[in-house]
DNA sequence: CTAGGGTTAG
């Protein structure tokens, strides 16, 4: 941490001191907060102004020919352009500026000041440069330079920010002052400058200028925040905070905001309450909408309701962001109905306050996703609100919940009008919506398009002639200025594009993004190497998982839950579990998530006594209260061994109701088991919490065909037709040389199907002589019994499978085949021969698990 | 005329 008077090393001309001691920085307090004062007051008469008004003072504006502009003239033309620049009106701006050009009037500093202001704070640099460059010299007082400053700080030239301060050190009879310094550390306030940063701390601190203003204090909490070479310095923000002679409500507010953005919920909590007990300041609309956003987070429901009192007690109840906060946190705290009331008395809507409710709805989920997109169609209705990529990854995460598909279609629409198709949560969306329906062509385009625009992207920002300028030495630099500006490549881009290939299974361009993770200086970028790992656990190479596992140097608890889960999901408990104890002795403290890929492991094996020690041990020793899925888990593990009876008495002693997920779980053990009376009561169970679930139809169907209740298998199809019911239909696919090839059932559409079912009917004799035989009950029961074997012989996974060994892939390496259900029986035991008769190693993601078929066994141990 | 704070997703 940096020293609170760190050595003064800027390099400054002699006389500059001499200027600083003899500046009447004290005397200025007073001054300044009259100004500001009487600034609110003419910014709150002018609060009420809307386009037209302005529009027409605008135009009324009487510009009679002086020569230079009068008192009464530029009292009222600053006035104009500070409506200008507060409502963010550039338009009128320019159309204040032409009038004033046309009108030859002879503009003062303190007008072309303005105007420098107005566009720097509409994001027009350049136009404010050319106003300060064809100043007068005589009018270019500090003011100006300050206003320069601050421009080019504000609009991501922090270089030329400092450039031109130097610069104005050689100017005799100009002194920087507070103002200037404000904008100096901000332009610092990035990696690149952190030194020159913490050299001005040093020299304002030992000049006075710390304490002349509040904003200076603020500036520097936010540059240690931002932090020297991308890392968060919250330990010397919070120094420079307890440092300051005098703190008002938006040093308050400041503090308390980083404090909770970076994830320090309790201490910004503590923060809060010493404001309260210790400042003198009421805390506003700003410290209440973080503190609430902190109440959300953590799920504080007491707190939460009890700043909800406030907030109507102070008649903050009518602020768009106040109420925004309070909808995410009724939301999160898991109370969806009051968080809609919230939003229905909000008198007006922006797309957060939307976003908030149609999140709250979707994560409920249960059923509620419906309403969730009602009021998405209500927002787009009223057409005031235009939705944003989170509004859509919510909808779209609600999209995948639902069976019927149009709907869907129209919101992809939506993304592409509003060119949002190609940001990371709203692409994956797409894919993950188009996946869970088997549209494998749909997901893989919408994913191509995700990785082909932020490719471009990339690739725009290295031709940025002003990224040139900055003089930058190595990639590294330059990926970390990429990062820090927000556009282009970050961590996140690749974390986004790898969860979506990971989703489609496309792993061939999941190498492809690992190398250029390489490439890019994000090699050794924890967040980017997590997203490795869950790419290849979920492409089903945990060889590769495992080795970008053991190069990283500083792993997190997402980390290792990531290769935890990793080998739990393809059936390898016992590393799993060696995992998992390795990291308790490294020290790192295990989450909910990582006791559901413990749980999990353990389930995959039937470690039922390993179980039970970590479902209780993650309550007594971790504080970690069991959610549903660990209870799923543990049921699944009951029900696995056949200790149905002992499952339902687990599920009937749960806290709280079981969901659609723990029945589910518990419907499969009933069918691995041939319980058809539990497993009826399984189905209606689920069926009551979800009524339109297409697969409990399916489980239950086969469940009685698999005891040859033929009638009760037609009844349930006959219900599923009146209810509109669509079975998924079953696919599988495969990437080759980058290409997915998907198959049907019984498909011919592929150029190469002859050499396909050629290949076939070798595998189909081989086999066979190796004691192979059909078994027809996963077929159809009114076929005859060759044509059932024939049918059966061109399930999707066998096509894939014949196809893999005709193509070209290297043989030493696995053939990966994905399944949108879950794998057939008999294929299971078909390719169960196939690794015998080629030698090759199947691995097979279906909807549920991994196999990973070798020499004639699989990873499930036939229990899936 | 020049300076600071808030809300929505994974």
């Amino acid at each position: 941490m940096p020293s609170l008077s760190p050595n003064l090393c800027l390099p400054l001309p002699s006389h500059f001191h001499l200027k600083i001691m003899n500046s009447p920085n004290n005397k200025n307090n007073k001054n300044i907060n009259q100004t500001s004062l009487s600034l609110h007051n003419k910014q709150n008469k002018f609060n009420s102004f809307n386009f037209k008004q302005l529009n027409k003072a605008i135009s009324n504006l009487n510009l009679t020919q002086t020569q230079s502009a009068t008192p009464t003239q530029t009292h009222n033309i600053s006035l104009l352009l500070k409506s200008c620049i507060r409502t963010q009106n550039l338009q009128l701006g320019k159309l204040l500026h032409r009038k004033l050009t046309e009108s030859q009037l002879e503009l003062n500093s303190l007008l072309l000041n303005s105007l420098i202001t107005l566009y720097s704070k509409c994001g027009d640099p350049q136009t404010a440069l050319s106003i300060f460059q064809n100043m007068d010299k005589n009018k270019r007082n500090i003011v100006s330079y300050t206003s320069m400053i601050s421009c080019f700080a504000n609009n991501g030239m922090e270089s030329k920010a400092l450039l031109l301060f130097l610069e104005l050190l050689l100017k005799d009879g100009l002194y920087p002052n507070e103002y200037c310094f404000t904008a100096l550390i901000r332009s610092c306030s990035n990696s690149k400058f952190f030194e020159i940063g913490l050299a001005l701390f040093g020299f304002v601190l030992k000049t006075g200028y710390f304490n002349s203003h509040v904003c200076v204090g603020c500036e520097l909490i936010d540059m240690f925040v931002k932090g020297g070479g991308g890392c968060a310095d919250l330990e010397s923000a919070h120094m420079v905070f307890d440092k300051m002679r005098e703190k008002n409500v938006v040093t308050w507010n400041l503090m308390i905001t980083r404090l909770a953005q970076f994830g320090y919920h309790g201490d910004a909590i503590d923060l809060f309450l010493s404001m309260l007990v210790s400042s003198g300041c009421t805390p506003d609309r700003f410290t209440l909408t973080s503190i609430i956003s902190v109440c959300a987070e953590i799920q504080f429901l007491s707190l939460g309701k009890e700043l909800h009192s406030w907030v109507i007690r102070s008649g903050l109840a009518m602020d768009l962001c106040v109420g925004c906060s309070l909808v995410d946190m009724y939301a999160k705290c898991g109370l969806v109905q009051d968080s809609r009331k919230v939003f229905d008395g909000m008198s007006d809507h922006n797309v957060m306050s939307w976003t908030a409710i149609i999140a709250g709805y979707v994560r409920g989920g249960g059923g509620q996703e419906r309403e969730a997109l009602r009021l998405f169609s209500d927002m787009m209705l009223q057409g005031s609100v235009s939705p944003n990529c989170f509004t859509f990854s919510s909808v779209l995460k609600a999209c995948a919940s639902l069976p019927d598909f149009v709907f869907s279609e129209q919101v992809h629409g939506q993304t592409i009008k509003l060119d949002l198709s190609a940001v990371g949560c709203v692409g994956n969306g797409l894919v993950s919506v188009y996946a869970r329906s088997g549209k494998m062509e749909c997901a893989c385009k919408c994913f191509d398009v995700l990785f082909e625009k932020n490719l471009i992207s990339r690739n725009m920002v290295v031709d940025d002639a002003s990224l040139k300028d900055l003089n930058l030495n190595s990639e590294q630099d330059l990926n970390r200025r990429i990062e820090y500006a927000g556009i282009g490549v970050s961590s996140f881009t690749y974390a986004s594009l790898l969860s979506g290939a990971a989703s489609i299974g496309r792993i061939g361009k999941g190498e492809q993004i690992h190398a250029m993770v390489v490439k890019t200086g994000f090699g050794t970028n924890q967040c980017a190497n997590n997203a490795l790992i869950s790419m290849y656990s979920k492409c089903g190479n945990k060889e590769a998982a495992l080795q970008v596992f053991n190069d990283m140097e500083d792993r997190n608890i997402i980390t290792w839950t990531s290769i935890i889960n990793g080998f739990a999901k393809h059936g390898f408990a016992t590393k799993a579990l060696e995992l998992f104890y390795e990291m308790l002795e490294t020290c790192v403290k295990p989450n909910d998530v990582t006791y559901i890929a413990v749980l999990s492991a353990c389930s995959h094996v039937g470690l039922i006594d390993e179980a039970w020690k970590h479902f209780t041990s993650m309550r007594n020793n971790c504080g970690i209260v069991p959610r549903m899925e660990h209870y799923a888990c543990m049921v699944d593990l009951l029900g696995r061994s056949g200790l149905l009876s002992e499952a339902i008495e687990f599920i009937n002693s749960m806290p709280f109701d079981a969901d659609a997920l723990v029945w589910r779980t518990f419907l499969g053990s009933c069918r691995v088991h041939r319980n058809t009376e539990l497993g009826e009561h399984a189905a209606k169970m689920i069926l009551e919490r979800e009524p339109h679930d297409p697969a409990t139809y399916i489980l239950l169907s086969n469940l009685y065909a698999s005891e040859g209740r033929w009638y009760d298998v037609a009844a349930i199809r006959k219900r599923m037709k009146q209810k509109q019911i669509t079975k998924e239909t079953g696919s599988s696919w495969i990437e080759v040389e980058n290409q997915v090839h998907k198959f049907y059932v019984g498909d011919t559409s592929h150029p190469k199907a002859q050499k396909i079912y050629e290949k076939l009917d070798e595998l189909a004799v081989k086999i066979k002589n190796m004691g192979y035989v059909p078994n027809t009950d996963f077929v159809l029961h009114d076929v005859e019994d060759e044509q059932k074997e024939q049918y059966l012989f061109q399930h999707s996974e066998k096509l894939a499978v014949a196809f893999a060994l005709i193509s070209s892939t290297p043989k030493p390496k696995p053939i990966r085949i994905f399944k949108n259900l879950r794998v057939c029986g008999d294929c299971h035991m078909a390719m169960k021969y196939i690794t015998m008769v080629t030698g090759r190693e199947i691995v097979v993601r279906d909807a549920n698990r991994f196999h990973h078929i070798k020499d004639g066994t699989c990873s499930c141990n036939d229990y899936w």
